[in-house]
RNA sequence: GGGGGCGUAGCUCAGUUGGUUAGAGCGCCGGCCUGUCACGCCGGAGGCCGCGGGUUCGAGUCCCGUCGCUCCCGCCA
């Protein structure tokens, strides 16, 4: 019972797994299946470590015992699957393989079939001549999943997704499937669209999220809702976002936040107890947004190490120095970070100005305290009393290094927020194995869109508005929102609802959405809450990240079967790929732009 | 849409200032080998140096363009 298998029933091809070649079969028989992991050929007598899902174990063909398998034995070639029968032996102590759990075993095999040949393949499964191309891994995604790390991934994210299940169905939760072909959801991203053969010119919309059908399900009374699904956003990549990913979405009924906290704080403890992840202490921290901006620069800060920043906005109400007050009387702001006191060259410095710079800001301060003094190109410029005030406000030390952005307050508090997490990866801050969980809570309902000069949600315009809500002044509504962040990475979001029609109504009217147009676009949604809609609240968290996280891996694509590339491409199976004309000509479309099929 | 990195054998990579016939490790093919386990030894095959153009007596190397991969910014929770 290797890896919580259960035993195998006998048949043809097989009577036990690879891994379970144990001293318990020691003196009896076995018959086995896999593929060739390697051969060991020494003419006359020949080693395979034979390989299946739980892992190795080595076959030996023996000139005496093994009878015309020892003849195919040679024939045979790297990723061939074969079925082998012999007995299970005890290796003599010094040919023991400390390696392989089954390093004390073997099997002497008597009679083998050769289930199918294998072609050389393009990379080595388990090679030693370093880490092979993405392009490569994808195009070959069946190979490359033969790999012991990707195996182990995607056992892992069943784990995952099955202590998921476990634990909200024991919470009474049901697993209900939501549409994927739905008309948009006003996410924000960018919708993947499906032609309609029946309307030509009207389009399904693949779902970003299923968030206002499982605000319908709760209207209907399921009252605890969960789903593990596939949702789709057609925006640029990343190391870890794709074209389409999984969500695990939540939704109950009758709760305020601490509800939905309490009980996500439960779920992920006990997710990572099942998973061996980390030690998750509840209750976690909760940080007011506006703290996390104060403290960090961003909604999702890594807690890992210190690096605080401090506002110095209020010390410079008054400099001479152009630079500092020219933002100030702009509305922007003056923040800094004392990094310590560390041995940061010069071309390190002009570095990291030219990272602030690529970040958006128009340049970077810094200074070094030094005796009573500075070494600083910009210390000249400001007062003894205004240096006085900073380097307390900054509690700088001997030597200590003082980075101060000046900008609007978006742009410095992102700048800042990078930097920071850039200077505790350089001088390695962040402790290997610690993992830092926080709520970040009381978000501000909206965020203004310079780009577009309007009110955007900053989750979705069905969130709660924490008490009365005044369309006059949405810049100081707060909103029932919560994030959940694992070491600075965004694991969740949610919300508490809007049930209410007509305050829904007004929250759309409030971000420019006319009533004629939410009438059209989300009248279904007022209307069901028109019939009786519970208070309800809930979380949606991405399921890959969560995996990815818990693996250490580099990219998301580590943690799912069949992703997709950087470009959005599929290497496998050519997607995304021109179709027939007769295809576009049912559907009632016709391109603008013909690419040679 | 913008920026950085990469593209040389099946895989991973080296290739000097532009200079003979482009290399290594692994893999592959053949031979030998009865205790190996990243087996070993001997031999061998394998290259549109991403593609197109240019500079030059001469280009893997320099220039221009283009395509692909990847990371980041924008965008996106």
């Amino acid at each position: 019972m290797s890896d919580g298998l259960p035993a195998l029933r006998a048949n043809e091809y097989r009577d036990t797994w690879c891994g379970q070649v144990l001293g318990d079969r020691v003196g009896g028989d076995a018959r086995l299946a896999g593929w060739v992991h390697r051969r060991r050929d020494h003419g006359g007598l020949v080693f395979i470590d034979l390989r299946d899902r739980t892992g190795l174990v080595q076959l030996v063909f023996h000139p005496d015992e093994s009878g015309e398998a020892f003849e195919l034995s040679h024939r045979l070639r790297a990723e061939d699957v074969l079925s082998v029968a012999g007995s299970v032996v005890r290796r003599d102590p010094e040919t023991v393989n400390a390696e392989l759990p089954t390093g004390e075993f073997e099997l002497r095999v008597r009679e083998a079939r050769l289930l199918a040949d294998a072609q050389t393949p393009p990379f080595e499964i388990e090679g030693f001549s370093g880490e092979v191309g993405e392009e490569a891994r994808l195009r070959y995604r069946y190979l490359d999943l033969r790999r012991e790390r990707m195996a182990a991934a995607i056992a892992k994210r069943h784990a995952v997704s099955s202590a998921i299940r476990d634990f909200l169905s024991g919470e009474g939760f049901l697993d209900i499937e939501t549409p994927m072909l739905s008309r948009s959801t006003p996410e924000g991203a960018r919708d993947f669209l499906v032609p309609s053969r029946r309307e030509p010119g009207s389009f399904y919309a693949l779902p970003q999220s299923p968030q206002l059908f499982k605000q319908l399900l709760m209207v209907a009374g399921f009252e605890r809702y969960f789903q593990i699904v596939r949702c789709f956003r057609d925006e640029d990549q990343r190391a870890d976002r794709q074209p389409d990913f999984t969500q695990l979405d939540i939704e109950m009924s009758f709760v305020g936040v601490e509800d939905v906290l309490d009980l996500n704080e439960r779920l992920l403890a006990s997710v990572c107890e099942a998973v061996d992840g980390p030690k998750l202490s509840v209750p976690l921290p909760r940080i007011p947004y506006d703290e996390a901006i104060a403290r960090f620069g961003t909604d999702r800060p890594d807690l890992r190490f210190g690096l605080e920043l401090s506002e110095l906005t209020d010390l410079l109400s008054e400099t001479e120095f152009k630079v500092f007050r020219g933002v100030i009387e702009a509305g922007g702001i003056v923040k800094g970070l004392n990094v310590g006191a560390r041995d940061v060259p010069r071309s390190v410095l002009d570095g990291l100005i030219e990272r602030a710079q690529e970040l958006g800001a128009k340049g970077l301060v810094w200074a070094f305290r030094e005796g009573e003094g500075w070494r600083s190109p910009t210390a000249k410029f400001l007062s003894e009393a205004e240096l006085a005030a900073l380097n307390q406000r900054l509690a700088a030390e001997e030597g200590d290094l003082l980075l101060v952005v000046a900008d609007k307050p978006a742009v410095a508090n992102a700048v800042l927020a990078q930097l920071r997490v850039d200077l505790a990866e350089r001088f390695e801050l962040i402790d290997p194995v610690a993992e830092e969980f926080c709520w970040i809570t009381e978000w501000p309902m909206f965020g203004f869109n310079e780009a577009e000069q309007r009110w955007d949600p900053l989750h979705h315009p069905f969130t709660a508005p924490d008490g009365e809500f005044d369309p006059e002044r949405p810049g100081e509504a707060r909103a029932l929102a919560y994030d959940v962040v694992w070491n600075g990475q965004e694991l969740g979001g949610g919300s508490i609802r809007i049930s209410d029609p007509e305050l829904q109504q007004r929250v759309l009217e409030a971000i420019g959405i006319a009533p004629d147009e939410a009438e059209e676009r989300f009248g279904f949604l007022l209307e069901a809450l028109r019939y009786g809609a519970p208070p309800h609240g809930g979380i949606a968290y991405g399921l890959d990240r969560m995996v990815q996280r818990l693996l250490h891996a580099d990219s998301i694509r580590d943690v799912i079967a069949f992703p997709k590339a950087a470009s959005g491409s599929d290497p496998l199976t050519g997607a995304p790929a021109p179709v027939d004309e007769d295809q576009l000509r049912e559907l009632g479309l016709a391109l603008r732009t013909k690419k040679p099929a």
